[in-house]
DNA sequence: GTCTATAGCGGGATAGAC
DNA sequence: GTCTATCCCGCTATAGAC
């Protein structure tokens, strides 16, 4: 089957949005050509126009993608019972679902910039939804009485500033595992709101 | 005083810098050009090279600058006492040396990524000393049984996560003032690390 | 679907006049 | 110290052959 060249749209597709992403991820979405990215798939510059109609719609797919994929995960969690439970579920949750996808991550953060308006928007609203999934957890702990928070947006804003941050120096290989960053995460995270 | 052109390096240079600082920080490192940090100050592309040899160094000194002001200004701070007081001053310190340097901060997180080798050795070495300022902290009130974290350096990445993504979000317009943030923050940041 | 070739543009940096 | 002019390079995106 291995051709020189020739058809491969079912194969090219992936590598170039995986390709896209890692290289993304490491030197900025401006300082990452065109040519390179098809360098490291191995085709010429001019084939991943096959893929995407341009280095915009490139970017904003990984974004708008990873964000799909995120609240999409969420529902799927289905979190319920009291304030407390739900919370410690989101932590887990976010911990478990950003922690593998560093790369994505790191260019969800850092390339919102250089989205043009238009998709700006679009994946900005999604961010948003993710942040009011939380604050709804915080606004229901303040009913119950077991969370004290002055301002439950300013909350939901420093819990998930602190959660991501994570991704930002955790790395697999180091002392600690998943579940103890998980353990200390969440310790912090229920403390920080108790009443 | 006025003229068209001639000699103003004692105000084109605080200007270059503070030209690309706003740029690189809306727009990011790699795709803001030359020309464009010249337009704005008002000169001509190459009289930008009067006042750094290249572009790669202009973004050193933008951070370094930073960093250098950064410790300098939390050794003048001398937290004394326990450690409790010791970390209310940090956060109090972080916040009010951060929120109004929206520019510096989004810079120094962001482009890290463009610095030569050599340079983001010498930034990181900084960030660390900083870093460490804070563990020293969460390790007194570990010795002193006021503090119970499970893993000081985790909780050190933690808080700093959380404390600077307010520069992130935050607006001086908002509903908020900075007393009121400060109140709101140390308050979470005092309960997450809570005996 | 991929290739080669190229159009058209803008980038960083330098040279030399003033 | 600033200007104008320019070198040389790399970029995105497209055209047309295979």
């Amino acid at each position: 089957m291995a051709r020189k060249q020739g058809s491969h749209s079912d194969i090219t597709g992936p590598r170039v949005q995986d390709t896209a992403l890692r290289l993304i991820a490491r030197h900025g979405f401006a300082a990452v050509s065109m040519r390179q990215i098809a360098s490291e798939v191995g085709v010429q510059a001019g084939a991943l126009y096959n893929y995407t109609p341009d280095k915009q719609s490139l970017l904003f797919d990984l974004m708008q993608g990873h964000m799909v994929d995120l609240l999409d995960a969420l529902r799927t969690e289905e979190l319920h019972g009291d304030a407390l439970t739900r919370l410690k579920g989101f932590t887990q949750f976010h911990i478990r679902f950003h922690l593998p996808r560093s790369d994505q991550v790191f260019v969800s953060y850092m390339e919102l910039r250089n989205l043009a308006p238009k998709n700006f928007a679009i994946v900005e609203r999604m961010r948003r939804n993710y942040e009011d999934a939380l604050e709804d957890i915080l606004r229901a702990g303040e009913a119950e009485g077991v969370f004290s928070v002055s301002d439950t947006r300013v909350a939901t804003m420093a819990i998930i500033a602190m959660l991501t941050g994570l991704s930002h120096w955790y790395r697999g290989d180091g002392r600690l595992g998943m579940d103890a960053i998980e353990s200390i995460y969440w310790d912090m995270v229920r403390k920080s709101v108790a009443a």
